[in-house]
DNA sequence: TCACTGTGATAGATTTCGGGCATCACAGAC
DNA sequence: GTCTGTGATGCCCGAAATCTATCACAGTGA
């Protein structure tokens, strides 16, 4: 049994007559006639009721009649569904993200990516850099929206910046240094920090070092935390203030206070994190041409908003 | 695009080989090659990547893999069903009965025949006589197990008896008639009886009326009841007696007590009845044959009951 | 009553295409 | 290097799907 024999069947099952369906598949009666027959000799059983005057379906030609008509459909869908997985607008995609470093790429991207293609499952995860990394190299994740990673463990890995963010001192209105504009490297170096463990946060060391390694010091952590969450808790009990990228404000909120640290142009690039020689599918490529877009309009926005507020200062 | 393109992606699919899938399908490698190609080129997607080390499958073939195992199981099970519908063993089957006369027959039949063929969905259609005719002949109902009609509304319809009962008379201890061992046509004339209601049941006063009339008599109907449970609840409060036919003794039980009744040879027939030129499906015929051997093996029972109880009264 | 119409089935010719054989091109293994 | 095993390609044959022409049948209508 082929396909074809489905086609004819429900052709002359919804016809109910072999001249007419024979001219809708644009062939010959007597082919039409034939391949019925062959697929009534496969089975085993009736479908059509034939006489001069027309054919009639059985009862088992009715029930066989939806079955075609299901089967035929299910074969459509499954070629449709395989068209659209190449087209990157089908399947699953597994996306890796840092939560701190994400909030104001990844919600307006994802938003965008479902409306784009409703039918792509996007599956998040949420995970630490050693783990974003660790996740793209063993094929667990396609892409990752990260801070840049450096290090060995970064080889065989690409990264895309979608956006940078200057660093900040997160602290509470309580502390000295809220009375100063900005806060220098020199003035951070002499009071305890808020830290993040090292164990799942390297990357945050790395950049704290090399930082004060600048001015030939070295940061003086007081309290190490296990999240960030747990570090805008202790920032605001008071029992230090935090060096954190200025994406760190839209995690915390009003719940700390703000000031620019000078004495250095470190910045956290935040982008699209994949592995090298891992295939990223249709369904992936889209996700990023959609991060790159909403990433440009943001920036755009931001641009704008800052224009608009520098013309409030000088007026 | 074919079921073969479909079994034979399929087969490289799962032995990941060309050549020793031709081999599974009895076929030479480059024809398989050629069609795998052919749906490929139709889909528009690749399936493999080719190597001449073997082949591997696409996350695309890996999709269409798993759909076009599910495609070709659904055709199968498709011809599968007709099959089994042709057979009798698939489909659905209505069945018309009358609650009163078939308690006997009905529940073991059932059983043997969700047993034999558990696929076909039986629906029972618990109706009045009049509508089991009308049933069969605008061919709601395929079968009905039924008292045997009579008159013109059976025109154009079969019976086939499975079981007689003779007639009875249902009464209350507090009955004079209780003290008897049976009760002749003529006593019974003087009696006003509990009927049934003719609109539902004109197949009761007919034959009510035949019986009487061989003694130039005629049925004093005392009360009407328009079901059988309130005709036994009537008798059981007293309000008269009625004439039933000992089928009805499995309905009302102990509640009644029951004398055969003398003077007549009337008895019922119940049956299988059907439409003449209505057509009985595989199904139906498999129901009447169960019905048939059910009936037979209640009957060998009952004789051998009514045996042995006949040898302890001789003992 | 008899030609006419529309039905599906059948017979034989034709074409299409699925499949077989021989062979090629390639990449590891020895 | 040779050998082995992989899938692809070119060419041919034959099965089978299709086409044309026709038949057989049963209502319809003049």
């Amino acid at each position: 049994m082929e396909l074809r024999h489905l086609r004819y069947f429900l052709a002359v099952g919804e016809a109910l007559n072999f001249r007419k369906a024979a001219a809708q598949l644009r062939l010959a009666q007597p082919a039409l006639s034939r391949q019925v027959q062959d697929l009534e000799d496969e089975i085993g059983v009736d479908l059509f009721r034939r006489s001069p005057r027309g054919v009639t379906l059985t009862a088992e030609g009715k029930l066989f009649l939806n079955e075609a008509r299901e089967v035929l459909k299910h074969a459509d869908e499954s070629v449709e569904k395989v068209r659209a997985l190449a087209r990157g607008e089908y399947g699953e995609l597994h996306v890796g993200y840092a939560q701190v470093h994400t909030v104001e790429i990844l919600p307006p991207a994802l938003a965008a990516f479902q409306k784009a293609v409703p039918r792509v499952k996007l599956l998040l995860h949420d995970l630490s850099t050693d783990e974003l990394v660790g996740g793209l190299h063993n094929a667990t994740l396609e892409l990752a929206v990260m801070a840049q990673a450096t290090g060995e463990r970064t080889l065989g890995i690409e990264f895309e910046v979608l956006r940078t963010y200057p660093w900040c001192v997160a602290l509470t209105a309580a502390h000295p240094f809220s009375q100063l504009k900005s806060v220098s490297l020199e003035k951070l170096a002499t009071e305890p920090l808020i830290g993040l463990r090292r164990k799942d946060y390297s990357e945050y060391y790395r950049v704290l070092e090399r930082v004060f390694a600048s001015i030939s010091a070295k940061p003086r952590i007081a309290v190490v935390c296990d999240s960030v969450s747990s570090m805008i808790t202790e920032v605001e009990a008071g029992c230090g203030i935090a060096l954190a990228p200025t994406s760190f404000q839209l995690v915390a909120g009003k719940r700390l206070l703000y000031r620019p640290l000078t004495g250095t142009s470190e910045t956290v690039s935040v982008g699209i994190t994949r592995a090298t020689k891992g295939d990223v599918t249709p369904a992936g490529e889209k996700f990023c041409e959609v991060l790159r877009q909403t990433s440009i309009e943001a920036n755009e926005a931001r641009n704008i908003q800052s224009v608009r507020s520098s013309r409030r200062r000088i007026a």
